[in-house]
DNA sequence: GATCCACAGGAAATAGTGGCTT
DNA sequence: AAGCCACTATTTCCTGTGGATC
């Protein structure tokens, strides 16, 4: 009798879901202080206060989104009265404006759909009042990923004073905003910057220590057994990871990879080998998701970098691009955009690590100029454009 | 230290989307 | 069906910038 090809392949990982992004440790470890801190501004809701405002920030990967959901836990748990807090958490990349944030947090508060766009701003913030006065609770909004409002911060003027300016009566309101832009508060008007500030915690990157305590928990609790584990793969996933972003996500993505490509290849154990080609797995897969999200245009920019660097012609200033990019354009039968336009795609991409930037500067003998160059493989850009094609 | 290159990037205008109300 | 409303992508126009050169 044939086996079959799911008998072939060995198991390293028994718990597959500890390794996946969304998964929520019951402990956080490393981020002590931060954790005291926050406790600190939310402490007030306890004792029947309003909350501090709170402001985190720090890069992808540190820890801002797993400790606050480990702090509304508790809190939820320190608190008699399960009835007392609301808390409604959403993702602002999906609502980059106050006027559609404020639709959706209306809407997630009373559970149902009570407004849609098309509306006055005034007849959504009315609604978004109604529905937090009807709680007759603290309500925390966790606003993540908050510097996707940009500049646009009517809601955070208006949600902190909500109750001062009388729209509300019997509930209170606390703001717990998350960015990984340091910059972001900057771009904030004063008046914003002083109630939604009341209490910032940053959260700094994971040093190679910290991340291999935080790996050795998580591979304990996937594997079968770490029987299966070289020595040194933690600590290299640690390494990695470190001296890139110091995210834990990414030092359990490499992990996680690295046991998939063991056990892909029959292997009883994982290997810093396995480690080495999930980086650039982890890398590809990173460009992957990222290149669907671009617009056309700026998939075509992405080709025309591609395209430069393969004839060599790299590092090219932002002419010279916009050469390579009229002729991909022409090539797929699409009008090109103007070079002003080239330039804010070609500004995204650098931005979303694609390529590198230098500036140039020649003085009175040839001015002030940008060079681009790509800085990811050019063969997982001709695959993942190739990927999209098909679809 | 003034000049000046060659571009970057800001601001405003424009076109076009989808959704709502009357 | 016509008219708002919010929002996005793009174009057009123009001011600002940093350092090699004078």
């Amino acid at each position: 009798m044939a086996t079959t090809p799911f008998e072939e392949t060995t198991s390293l990982i028994e718990q597959r879901d500890v390794l996946r992004e969304d998964y929520q440790p019951n402990e956080i470890l490393e981020r002590d202080d931060e954790i005291t801190q926050y406790a600190h501004a939310l402490k007030p809701i306890i004792d029947g206060f309003s909350p501090n405002n709170v402001f985190l920030y720090g890069k992808t990967g540190v820890g801002k989104t797993a400790v606050t959901r480990y702090m509304i836990d508790m809190l939820y748990e320190e608190i008699d009265d399960g009835d007392a807090i609301t808390v409604v958490s959403i993702n602002c990349k999906l609502t980059p404006t106050s006027y559609q944030t404020a639709i959706k947090l209306a809407n997630e508060l009373a559970e149902e759909e009570v407004v849609c766009s098309g509306h006055p701003t005034s007849d959504v913030m009315d609604a978004l009042h109604t529905q937090i006065e009807a709680t007759e609770s603290t309500v925390l909004f966790v606003l993540d990923e908050i510097d996707h409002l940009g500049d646009d911060d009517d809601l955070l003027y208006d949600l902190p004073r909500a109750k001062a300016n009388g729209y509300i009566e019997d509930a209170d309101v606390g703001l717990i905003g998350i960015s990984n832009d340091y910059t972001y508060r900057q771009n904030l008007s004063p008046k914003v910057k002083d109630t939604l500030m009341e209490k910032e915690i940053k959260f700094s990157p994971y040093d190679a220590g910290e991340l291999q305590t935080i790996l050795h928990t998580r591979a304990e609790k996937a594997l079968i057994s770490k029987d299966y584990l070289d020595n040194g793969v933690i600590q290299l996933c640690s390494a990695l990871a470190a001296q890139d972003k110091g995210s834990a996500r990414q030092a359990i993505d490499l992990f996680r990879e690295a046991c998939d490509h063991a056990e892909e290849n029959g292997q009883t154990t994982v290997s810093e080998e396995n480690v080495r080609a999930a980086e650039t797995r982890v890398e590809r897969g990173r460009i992957e998701e990222a290149i669907p999200d671009l617009t056309n245009h700026g998939r075509l920019a992405l080709m025309a970098v591609a395209t430069a660097e393969r004839r060599e012609d790299t590092p090219l200033r932002t002419k010279e691009l916009y050469d390579y990019y009229t002729r991909c354009a022409k090539a797929n039968a699409i009008d090109p955009l103007t070079d002003r336009s080239l330039h804010d795609h070609a500004d995204d991409l650098a931005m979303l690590g694609f390529v590198k930037r230098h500036e140039k500067n020649k003085g009175r003998k040839g001015g002030k100029f940008f060079e681009y160059e790509l800085d990811i493989p050019i063969q997982s850009v001709y695959e993942a454009l190739d990927e999209m094609e098909r679809l």
